[in-house]
DNA sequence: TCCCAGGCAAGGC
DNA sequence: GCCTTGCATGGG
């Protein structure tokens, strides 16, 4: 796979492992959507738009390429990884039908955000409730709305999330996005390894084990930890036939396993699993 | 009506 | 430490 930049688009030539559906709908991302053949993504103050002109061809416009050429992490070479999996028979199909998976490099602020709504929730609802935030308190933008940062979110009160269909997991919000937005986590957090991230993110109200997980892979680049949650906790018994039935124990298995690929092998095999579910 | 969704906090032991 | 319970909300 090769890309080009340009000052206001990516050019994309034999993308053999990347597709808009993978990255897209793969469940680490919530603003997106499909108009007549194009996808849309909206990250940060961020949007881009993807056209296939070709098979494994890729047009990716937008105003700031370099932003969505680490956001899309182009420069990762995901034969290297899929090479490594594929020595592992059960996850065959999960890699034969996640080609196009690749886990986005997204703002650390906004993974938090979306993932505690995520917890014990489904994507279509969590979906709708990070638009919402950002379409009250983001920046309006002559494509849409930004995703706010964490001083204008701190303006947000329970109700206000309440409001955007949080359920429970309104005072959770605003206590954990007050406490961002009066210390230096969100600076201090990319710089801390696996473990003492993952300690820090617990302390965070509505960030569990699974939760922590998905902010560690998803918004500071750690590879080496597996979320589990309803759809992995089936895959683990259904799949790999596994009798632990405490997540954590179950996490801690995968990880045994897969080490620093574990982050990547999780998201093949969450995509596979949910490969009957349609999102757009 | 019941079950499920990218689980977590709080309380009891 | 581990185990149980309650929890908002919309969709199947």
């Amino acid at each position: 796979m090769e890309y080009k930049v340009e000052d206001d688009k990516i050019i994309l030539t034999n993308a053999d492992t990347f597709t808009p559906e993978g990255v897209l709908t793969s469940g680490q991302v919530f603003r997106f959507g499909r108009e007549n053949g194009t996808w849309w993504v909206i990250s940060g103050d961020n949007r881009a738009e993807i056209s296939e002109i070709a098979p494994q061809n890729y047009i990716i416009n937008t105003e700031n390429p370099n932003f969505f050429v680490k956001y899309f992490d182009f420069d990762t070479n995901y034969d290297m990884i899929l090479s490594r999996l594929k020595k592992f028979e059960v996850l065959g199909p999960a890699l034969d039908y996640g080609r196009g998976v690749r886990l986005l490099r997204q703002p650390l602020f906004e993974v938090i955000v979306s993932f505690i709504i995520s917890a014990n929730n489904n994507i279509p609802r969590i979906q709708g409730s990070v638009n919402k935030i950002a379409e009250k308190f983001g920046e309006k933008r002559p494509w849409g709305y930004s995703f706010p940062n964490v001083e204008r979110l701190a303006e947000a009160s329970v109700e206000d999330f309440t409001r955007f269909g949080c359920g429970y997991r309104a005072p959770y919000l605003v206590d954990t996005i007050s406490r961002l937005s009066t210390t230096t986590l969100l600076e201090d957090l990319p710089k801390m390894d696996t473990a003492e991230a993952r300690k820090t993110l617990l302390t965070l109200k509505g960030v569990g084990p699974k939760v922590a997980d998905c902010i560690l892979l998803f918004g500071l680049g750690k590879y080496d930890v597996f979320p589990v949650d309803t759809w992995i906790d089936k895959v683990y018994h259904e799949d790999f036939h596994g009798t632990e039935t405490c997540r954590n124990r179950i996490a801690d298995y995968f990880v045994s396993t897969f080490g620093t690929d574990s982050g990547y092998c999780q998201q093949y095999l969450f995509y596979y699993k949910r490969k009957n579910i349609t999102l757009i």
